[in-house]
DNA sequence: ATGAAAGCGCTAACAC
DNA sequence: GTGTTAGCGCTTTCAT
């Protein structure tokens, strides 16, 4: 059981002050003019005994923590985990630290979440916002808190924000039906008033007009994220016995799964009976007798970039909200039905 | 810009000692005798001054922090990842935060996590940790910070951990081949001499035995981490070009999708060509036209335990080191050749 | 029933 | 070149 060594200790060893030691291990030592031969001694004193600084002291002293405290609606999904990675990479180039939690697309929770966060002084959030949290966010702002959203957003742009082009991807991803010759394209989509499931919707309407197919509200299945199983058994079964339908877009991946599950119990045939395309990428979508076309989200770049922001902003730069766009692009595989 | 109150600010706020503040905002105002109007006013004022406490200060003077470092080899993978899901909640739930690292399987980068987590002053780690890396944690003992280790582990038992029962599970799954009537079973597995991987090896091994099969060096194909997919493709290729086994057991869930991709390439027909088994799950198993049998470890329990013992450490209850094996169990699906 | 003061470990302005 | 000091926000012992 080794002590912990702290600053006065090297100091008390080498009967020298803390200062000048603070100095010396902070690479301050030219600015305080400190001796080239003291300045070894401090060092060697360290190492020797081993010293760690105490970050937290630090950060009581400097009012900063290096820490960001990411928001998501559940670390297990894939798709979240996936832009942990890329930001905990991304933070720790920059000499962050991330602590994180999961919301569950729950308000409340989320809030709960903030004020922990809040209370251990992370210098910046970077956050996927359940619904209804905008004052949340605002809140934040107004305490002067660097945030950054992403996936998810907000529809007046007040805050700095990375999200892929939803609308484009969806109406991409539609039209690719469309001109595969389907005429009765349904969606299947969270009920969620956020922006980037609003624009997922409205791209799949937008393809649909382009393509003179006209949108049926029966055919946009509406799925609660509680409810998420059986919304998408119902709503969806609905659709498919008997078959009404000739190709589904499911606007997220977790969607997709879900409904091919049902899929399957229908016994139908992808994509002869049914073509189909999904929002976000999953593993399972290449193992699927017919590999699932998908939209593919840059979350390298997403997570990348949101780091960056939020940094930038703790850093004091950048003045009007960042609204940082990626492109995502569409992936075509068996399940969407094109001809090879 | 709302400032930040603290708890010298309520003070002055209502002419009492910052002291008095701080009994009554820690529920001491009995113990400390201090008047019933008084503490109230005290949590009015706090109220509406909006006061958050600030915890790097209270973590300063207490010497805890509330914080738990996790480290995994990489928080994408959705093992990691619901595991880091199910530790999230019940932290919060004792009231912890978690901080999170990946160490790509790299002592370095581990002990690097290590430092970083260290001079955070985290309570406590929870590691699955790299091959290589007993002195790291053998020294985190020295220092006397509480470690448990989870899913991997050493083959002396000196430290807290929580795991699988691995030989079982594994020579579970591999009888159920035999049983099955396969005769030529392969296993894919890491290089690894980390103690999990060992036991599941050996838990082949045993099956072989029980089978009166054998063990053939030339079907256990090793896989380097750093090398997965190359080794997944030639390794197991060989076997099945031309096909000189009628069944493979794979290691862990992404040996398993790497090895599916290679065995679709082969043309290979499931389960009659080849049967197979995996350790862990992975959703993508469901959508393979043969759904793939696995062993199910218990993340929850796994999660929750290791969350447990860490926490009785900080608290410095239990004495000698807490060896927690969790049961698994095998999900038989189609890919194993199980007759209905 | 309330306050004064020390101290957690560190930084930085200022003094010598 | 090096030391002294104040202070970050909080807890807690000891006075009163």
């Amino acid at each position: 059981m080794e002590k912990k060594v702290s600053l006065k200790d090297i100091a008390h060893h080498l009967g020298v002050s803390v200062a000048l030691v603070s100095y010396v291990l902070n690479g301050k030592e030219k600015q305080a003019r400190v001796g080239a031969e003291m300045a070894e001694k401090v060092r060697r004193a360290a190492r020797e005994l081993n010293y760690r600084p105490n970050l937290v002291a630090r950060s009581l002293q400097s009012g900063k923590t290096r820490t960001i405290g990411l928001i998501v609606a559940d670390i297990s999904n894939p798709f979240f985990s996936s832009i942990a990675r890329i930001i905990e990479d991304q933070a720790k180039k920059l000499g962050y630290v991330v602590i994180f939690g999961s919301s569950d697309e729950n308000d409340e929770k989320q809030q709960d979440l903030i004020e922990v966060f809040l209370n251990r002084k992370v210098d910046a959030f970077i956050i996927s916002p359940a619904v209804n949290t905008e004052k949340q966010i605002i809140s934040l702002q107004k305490m002067g808190i660097p945030v950054v959203l992403i996936d998810r957003y907000f529809k007046e742009q007040w805050v700095d924000v990375v999200h892929s082009n939803n609308h484009a991807a969806a109406e991409q991803a539609v039209s690719q039906l469309v001109r595969n010759g389907r005429k009765k394209i349904a969606m299947v989509a969270y009920d969620s008033p956020l922006q980037h499931m609003e624009e997922r919707r409205a791209g799949y309407k937008a393809a649909l007009e382009a393509g003179n197919l006209g949108f049926r509200p029966e055919w946009l299945v509406p799925v609660a994220y509680t409810r998420m199983d059986r919304d998408v058994r119902e709503g969806l079964g609905k659709l498919l016995e008997p078959l009404q339908i000739d190709a589904v877009f499911f606007a997220t991946n977790s969607l997709a799964t879900a409904g091919l599950r049902r899929i399957n119990e229908a016994g139908l045939k992808i994509p002869q009976d049914l073509a189909l395309i999904s929002f976000d990428e999953n593993e399972a979508f290449d193992f699927f007798y017919a590999p699932v076309t998908y939209i593919s989200q840059s979350l390298d770049t997403i997570g990348k970039e949101a780091v960056e922001v939020v940094v930038d902003r703790i850093n004091g730069s950048r003045k009007a909200p960042v609204n940082k766009i990626v492109e995502a692009k569409l992936v075509v595989r068996e399940s969407c039905g094109s001809r090879k």
